[in-house]
DNA sequence: CTTAGTGCAAAGGATTTGCAAGCCC
DNA sequence: GGGCTTGCAAATCCTTTGCACTAAG
């Protein structure tokens, strides 16, 4: 990967005049590593060890924080529970069916112009790294 | 507008053969009728009157059935209620802004074209309705 | 009539918060 | 050392569910 490593978040952090603690570095990690969207829980069950736990509650605030860094975005893939992923993984989109709650993950080429558009229309820095788009996959389109 | 009114929102509901309740109907008219998007709370609020009181729990049904059904749209706009929208509004972004929450409606000719691949690459019929986007608004851009 | 739909109240779950103790800088 | 962070547990808040009753078709 060329961008941000979690070394560099890390330091970003540091910058910001935000303390490092064990727990937000296993946390930047867990969610910097991973390959795609984890859960609140999904990463405190990666990061808590028997032998140096992290709550559940620091998790949160943790994520609240790299949210509002814009280091990882939130996305709500149905199913009551929000994701989050890091903005590294490069321009994808989620496509989550209304109907059975897959989650498919599409490359497009279009969000960079979007982006771009979004900017210029609207003064908005998008973070196109992450959307979801609801709609319906092929089996249900069928079977609907 | 010229698309699907409330009325045949009802038709349909009947055509799929749901019952036609006056709960259902006052529900289906709200989010119809209404400029924007609304959370569960807020369609049980206009909604449920002194004389005809509907409950939130039967809000909440009706809204999973019309989202089911796609006639509606759930949305995350942050701040950990859900939104739902009807699909009529014509497509439009959400641009929500990851530090103090602002939503901005933004108008976006690029979405039909984005639509068009999401079919042909993937063959999932989105609905780009209404998706919504993080990012930065310009204040908390310049602030931050 | 039949059975989907509603109301009510209680359960369920995810996320947040208050406060004392701990640790980074 | 000072104050940001954490842990813990209780509190909140949104949403779902079970069940008896009501009403749409």
């Amino acid at each position: 990967m060329y961008l941000p490593h979690c070394d560099i978040l890390i330091a970003r952090l540091r910058q910001a005049g935000l303390r490092i603690t064990p727990q937000r570095e296993m946390i930047v990690e867990a969610i910097a590593h991973s390959a795609s969207h984890l859960t609140a829980e999904e990463i405190y069950l990666r990061v808590s060890q028997p032998a140096r736990p992290v709550n559940l509650a620091t998790v949160y605030r943790t994520l609240e924080l790299l949210t509002e860094m814009g280091f990882v975005s939130r996305l709500d893939l149905g199913g009551g529970q929000v994701s989050y992923a890091a903005q590294h993984h490069g321009s994808h989109i989620h496509l989550v069916c209304r109907r059975c709650g897959t989650v498919i993950d599409a490359e497009q080429g279009l969000l960079e112009a979007l982006r771009r558009q979004l900017q210029a229309q609207y003064h908005f820095a998008a973070d196109l790294g992450h959307i979801s788009v609801p709609g319906l996959c092929v089996k249900c389109a069928v079977s609907g």
